[in-house]
This record gives C-alpha cells, structure tokens and sequence, in this order.
DNA sequence: GTTTAGGTTTAG
C-alpha cells in the first residue's frame, strides 16, 4: 500500500504529493503490475449516477482520460468507486475535474470489449486504503499510512445491529457476536456445506445459528472459539423454545480474530462490504467484553504437549494422505514438535500414499498419524498436501499395551461432528499460519543437515532406518540440554555440599530441572534498570494507551509545529473524541528522509497507531505539548518504539530533558538513532528487558532453587523482543518443554549443566543465600 | 426452490 501523507489544513489539502509516489501512464497500467507508490492522474470525461449495490454499499463509476497520452490509441479507464469514498466522490467531481486516484487496485475490466478503454480497471475505497486528491476541494480521504487509515470523514451505520436478547421469531437480522462454539464448515446430508455456530454478546444471550451454502468460502472463516462475527441478513426462527439463526438469501458474514490487540481484518468472501471505524469499535468493544467474560482457552495443543485420552485442536501441515479402507482415511501432518510419547503408525499401502517420499521419510518421526472416519473422509481427500489445516477434536487415544511397542498414543478424528469435530483448511495469511510456516522453515535446516549423514541411503522401504531422528533425539536426550560457556576446567559439585557451603561461591553443578517458575513464560520477563538495579514489571499495553488518552486532552500546541529540525502535521479524528494527532518528522539538514532513515515523534496516537508507524519508520516517540517545548510522557510510557522492541526509563534515574535535546542528533551526518544514544541525550535511564525465572534443581542429593537473570544469552533469545514475536515465545516454550518435558518421570528428564554461583542477601531481620545461574546457555541442539 | 442440522465426543 502507497503511503500517502496530504497535509490538510483547516480542512483543505494544499501539499504537494508525496514525493515517493510516482505517476504512472495508462500504457503501464497493466495487470500484475505492482501499483503500489504509485498514482494516475487524469480528467472525468463521463460520470455514472451514484448507485447502490445490492448489499446497500454505495457505487460510483466514472471515466478517466489521460491526456497527457495523447498519442496512445486507448486513452481513458474506468474507475470504480465504492463504500464512502464513492458517495464522496459523486458529490464534488464533475465533467472537466482533473485529480489524482494512490491505493487502487487494477482489476481487469470485463467491459473493455465493448466500451473500448483500458483492459484494467480501477477499483478505490476507504476500505482498501485509497485516497484521492482533488485540486481546490477539501481532501476526501486520509492520511494514510502503511496498513491503516485515519479517516477525516465521518462514516453514518448504514446497518442497524440487533442484540442476541432482542430477537424476535420470523425477522431477519443484522447481529455481533462472539464465537462461543462452532463447527468448521462439513458436508451435510444434503447438498450443502453446514457450519453451526453459537453466538453470545454483552446482553448474556445466546444464538446458535445453522449455516448452510453450496459455497464452502461463503461460510464464516472461522478458526477458534473467541472469534467475532458479523452476521448480515440471518433469519431468526423459534425451534425447540430457543432462539435459532439461519442462512437466508444474502447471508453474509465477516469474521475477526478475537484476540485482544491484534490486527483488526475482517476475513470474508464478499468483494464488497462495509467496514469502517464503527465495525473497528464494534470489534475492539467484543474482544474487551470477551475476554474477561468468556473462556476461550480450548484444547488447542501442539505434539509435544499431547496429553494422551484427550481430546485437542491440532494446528498443522498436512504431509501425507493415504485411503485406508471404506471407512476410514489416514492424514499425516507434521507442526514441528515432537510428541513425547510412543505414537502409532497407520499402515497403509505404499501406492495409496500421497506425498513426498523423502519429505515423508524424513520427518518420519516428527509426523502424526491421524485416522479419520466417516463424514470426515469427504473431505480429507480432497485436501491438498502442503495446506495448513486445524484438525478439531482430534482424540489422543492410548492404545493397547499388548501391541508390540507397549502403550503408544493414536489419534482419531472419529465420525460425526460432535463437539466441533471436523477439518478446517487456514489460509496461508493466517498469522498462525505465518508463525508456523516461519517455524517449520527454521526447523527444515537442521533436518537438512541431519539428512546429509543420510543421503546415500535408498530412500525408499526405509521403516526401520538406523539413522533416523528419532535415534538423533534420543542422542540428545543424553548429551545435556544446557552447556557452560566458560569454567569448562572445574568439576562438579553436589547440590546438597552447596545448600551446607557458605556464600559467596561459584559452582559447575549436573541436575536435571524438576520444575519452574513461572510456568507462563511471558511472565517472566521484567524490565531491570541496571543503574538502581530495580525490577519491574513491563507495563501491560492498555496501560500505555490509557496514558496517551491523558495527554491526549491537552491540546497540541500549534507553535511547536514545524520548527527547524523537524516538519509537523495535524488532524482530527473525525469519531466522538474528537482526538488531535500530530505527527513530527525529523529532518536532516532541512530535508524529509527517507521513512526507513526517520524519527518521528507522535502526540494524540494510539499504541496501535505508534506500531504501525514503526513498521514505516526507524523510530517513534511520544510525545506531548508543553508551553515550553516538547516533552515525553511521563515515563509509564515508553520513550521510544523501534522494531518491534518498546523502550522503557526507569522513573528513579531518569531526569527527562525537552524534546530539543534530539537537534544535535538529528544534525549529525547520518544519524544512528541508536536507543541507547537517543536515551542519553533524553536524560533517560533504560531499563533492560530480562528473564527472571526460578529453577528448581534437582540430582539425587537435593533440591536447589536457583535463579536465571538473562538478557538473552541462555535462551538465545532477546528478552526485549519476546513478547511482541509469536515465534520467540513459541520457540522459548519448546526449549522450556525440552529442559523439563511435561508429565515426564524424574529419571527420564534430561541433564542440565549449569554454572552457578551463591551470593548472601542481608536485611534486619534476616540473612539468606540465594543461587544465580551464570555463563550457561541451552545446548545448541535443543534451540 | 427452502433439504441439509437443530452443539455436548468414538467406541474403529
């Protein structure tokens, strides 16, 4: 998406474009062309009237002609307009109007036969982030950013919502809800997809709705329990004294991952629909209410955390498939953990399994078996190997001990669809997906390299293979998980002549790790300031925003804007707060650089506003006006956004100085803005992000509690960048899940080399010893 | 046109 920044004061666009964005001529407007940065320019040479489309979104077309092309045999395309933009639109561009379309999408044009104009077309909306730019009128769009928008235009409901304690039998309906239980879309009886959802909402009522469409993508795209839905034109009928929604004509839906905080994009099959700051706050309102009034936690589990006789959703690739018999189809799917039981084989004939041979073969024993019965097997066939898949309620069953490998665990997705029982395809934009397919990817290397001792071997028949992985993890299971650093000289000492030594000492110690604290993980990171040496926990977000809102009601103050080091722009938001957001881009040598290069600073922004602009620019900071300059916001905020790390001062150390203290830095030739340069000019003490964790040590002797204080040399992992990565945290689990295996006997837990030294703490009342861990890191087999 | 399913685990 093109950024574009149109400067709007008092309500009126007078800047030049943007200088990244580049004109581009109709004759290079061609389908797959990468549109983005760029616009077209051109003149209204006809107008349609405004129309409704039959969902009740507004529509808009016109013609444009190029003129600049003169010589160009097709000079003029279509542009279609939807939603606000074209209502807009229809009211202040006329016959002669020359302007300036960014964000649109090129179409191809199904009436370029006939109408003889380009063979694409244009299609624009808020929705899509476009922006158009009419000379001498008031601007029509946005200052946009990236991935989002702050809209100037106000946007009226169209659509009226009817909570779930106010429905009535034989209407139908516009409703909210969130996901409370569904079952993914499955073939039913008779000649549709069926996909039953319950509903609740703030008003403590409950829908269950029964869905059906020929067309398995008009379905909700809904993934787990939490999810909030939009439903359009469901009918609602009385059934067995309940409540019941159904699929009438025109149903339509969109869906939002309901987790708190994340990106809010509606998942939906309809090409057009609305979706606005309203639906924004709808969404935001839903999540809020959920998540401290629903229990979404549900039996996901990933292989390594099976608990056999359970049931669990299982979040996957699929790798294999193969017919077993009338009845049953097998699905081999991998998430690139490893279960820590025995787990069962399917056997199957050889030409009945798809897949490939040595991608099958060499996650042999990182692959699940899955056995799926009855209506499941529809469609499993048609499953495409490589897809993501979420298996609902598959059944970790404990199989027989007579069998020849003693109690191994099988998984079964048995018949009907019960408790959500059932297959879901993701999407690869999933940002599961996403997280999974970044972890598989990391994984792949290392089965490589473990693949190339294997190489020469045939790669066909290979069940009972030597040198397979498994062998290579239980090779691991005996070497340690964690290895010193340094002191690879001194010799063991025993837990229990450490807990009867005295402190101050430094230890090399073998024990296995019996358990810890805590067993959140993204508890354990706090923020250390290493001048006073205090810790703390990392401010939740909501707390942050919070904050901002405060210095948000004190008005920018107009004579800090565009100063000598920096260019400043305001708007408002046009929703009830009637919020003022002013952004400061920071200048060298009187000129704009380039995004990737630039620090802004931001007053009236949202957290989620300040991440976005992080993905754009180097750094953010918030800030606020004074009379008397620029300063930073009390120091529960951070001073600074950059990637994806949020940096804190610590209140005690810190003496915060005016924003002006950046000028020199923003002078220098090219500037770093490293943080810790930008902390210092600021008066600003960092606080360091850190693991504190206690582990339980355990060799026979005794137990020992010990504490881990890590940056991230043990785990390998910056602490400051956990909790904003999935993928860190995923990986941090699976290392944790390594040192102490759930549900796993003392004596078939690893070892764990660690150095360790004891130190004394004294109060008035009392003296203790307390053990650190030191110059250790997990082994690099395990990370 | 208005079936299908209408939540609450298979038993392989």
């Amino acid at each position: 998406m093109p950024v574009l920044l149109l400067k709007v004061v008092n309500g009126v666009a007078e800047t030049p474009l943007p200088s990244h964005i580049q004109r581009e001529d109709l004759n290079n407007l061609r389908e797959g062309v990468d549109c983005t940065n760029k616009y077209f320019q051109g003149t209204v040479t006809l107008s349609y009237p405004l129309t409704k489309l039959a969902d009740g979104t507004d529509f808009f077309k016109i013609v444009l002609q190029d003129l600049s092309n003169s010589c160009t045999r097709i000079n003029s395309i279509n542009v279609l307009m939807y939603g606000k933009m074209a209502e807009d639109c229809s009211k202040v561009l006329s016959h002669g109007d020359n302007f300036v379309i960014a964000g649109f999408k090129l179409v191809k044009s199904p009436t370029a036969a006939e109408d003889g104009r380009h063979d694409c077309h244009l299609e624009v909306s808020e929705d899509a982030g476009s922006a158009v730019y009419v000379r001498g009128y008031p601007t029509l769009s946005c200052l946009q950013m990236p991935t989002f928008t702050f809209c100037f235009t106000s946007v009226a409901p169209k659509y009226a919502y009817t909570s779930l304690n106010q429905l009535k039998d034989g209407t139908i309906v516009n409703l909210y809800g969130v996901v409370k239980f569904f079952k993914p879309p499955y073939v039913s009886k008779g000649t549709d997809y069926c996909s039953v959802v319950t509903l609740v909402d703030p008003s403590n009522a409950k829908l269950t709705c029964t869905l059906f469409s020929g067309n398995l993508d008009s379905l909700p795209k809904i993934y787990k329990v939490g999810d909030v839905v939009r439903f359009h034109r469901i009918k609602i009928r009385e059934y067995n004294g309940q409540m019941q929604g159904i699929t009438s004509g025109g149903f339509a839906s969109l869906t939002f991952d309901g987790t708190v905080g994340t990106p809010i994009v509606p998942r939906t099959s309809s090409k057009v629909y609305t979706f606005t700051d309203e639906e924004v706050k709808t969404v935001k309102e839903l999540r809020a209410w959920a998540a401290s009034n629903l229990s979404i936690s549900g039996p996901a589990a990933k292989l390594s955390g099976v608990q056999p006789m359970l049931f669990f959703d299982l979040t996957c690739q699929l790798i294999g498939k193969a017919k077993v018999d009338g009845s049953s189809f097998l699905l081999k799917v991998w998430d690139g953990t490893k279960c820590p039981y025995p787990t069962w084989k399917v056997s199957v004939e050889d030409r009945e399994l798809e897949g490939e041979k040595g991608l099958l073969y060499q996650l042999q024993n990182l692959t699940a078996d899955i056995l799926v019965y009855d209506n499941h097997m529809q469609l499993a066939k048609s499953l495409k190997i490589g897809s993501f898949l979420r298996i609902y309620s598959v059944h970790a069953k404990q199989g027989s001990a007579d069998n020849e490998d003693g109690s191994h665990i099988e998984f079964h997705l048995h018949g009907g669809t019960c408790y959500g029982r059932g297959i879901g395809v993701l999407p690869e934009s999933n940002p599961e997906v996403k997280e999974l397919k970044e972890f598989l990817e990391s994984m792949d290397l290392e089965e490589s390299q473990d693949m190339e001792s294997v190489s020469s071997l045939e790669l066909e028949g290979t069940s009972n293979s030597v040198a397979d992985l498994e062998s290579h993890l239980q090779r691991c299971q005996q070497l340690p998980v964690t290895v010193l650093t340094d002191h690879q000289d001194l010799k063991n000492t025993d837990l229990k002549t450490i807990l009867n030594s005295t402190a101050p000492q430094q230890y090399r110690i073998r024990a296995k790790l019996r358990t810890y604290h805590p067993q959140k993980l993204y508890q354990s990171v706090k923020l250390h300031c290493s001048k006073c040496n205090s810790l703390q926990e990392v401010p939740a977000g909501d707390d942050f925003d919070f904050n901002l809102q405060g210095s948000a009601v004190t008005a920018p103050n107009t004579e800090l804007h565009s100063m000598s080091w920096y260019d400043s722009i305001m708007w408002t938001t046009q929703d009830q707060k009637q919020r003022k957001i002013v952004i400061h881009f920071v200048k060298h040598d009187e000129l704009l650089q380039h995004p990737k290069d630039t620090l802004v600073m931001i007053e009236g922004g949202t957290l989620k506003e300040m991440w976005k602009l992080t993905k754009r620019f180097k750094c953010v900071i918030p800030v606020r006006s004074t009379e008397d300059g620029l300063q930073l916001l009390d120091l529960s905020s951070p001073f600074l956004l950059q990637g994806n790390v949020t940096y804190y001062g610590c209140k005690q150390c810190s003496t915060p100085k005016p924003i002006n203290s950046l000028s020199p830095l923003a002078a220098e030739q090219q500037p770093s803005w490293e943080p810790t340069e930008i902390a210092e000019v600021l008066g600003i003490e960092p606080l360091q992000y850190v693991f504190v964790m206690k582990f339980t040590l355990v060799d026979g002797t005794a137990p020992l509690n010990a504490y881990l204080f890590d940056y991230e040399k043990f785990f390998q992992i910056p602490a400051s960048e956990i909790l904003t990565s999935n993928y860190l945290q995923q990986k941090m689990e699976m290392t944790m899940n390594t040192l102490c295996p759930p549900g796993r006997k003392l004596d078939d837990l690893p070892w764990l080399e660690c150095f360790i030294k004891s130190y004394n703490v004294k109060d008035e009342t009392k003296h203790q010893v307390y053990y650190q861990i030191f110059d250790t890191t997990v082994a690099e087999d395990v990370v």
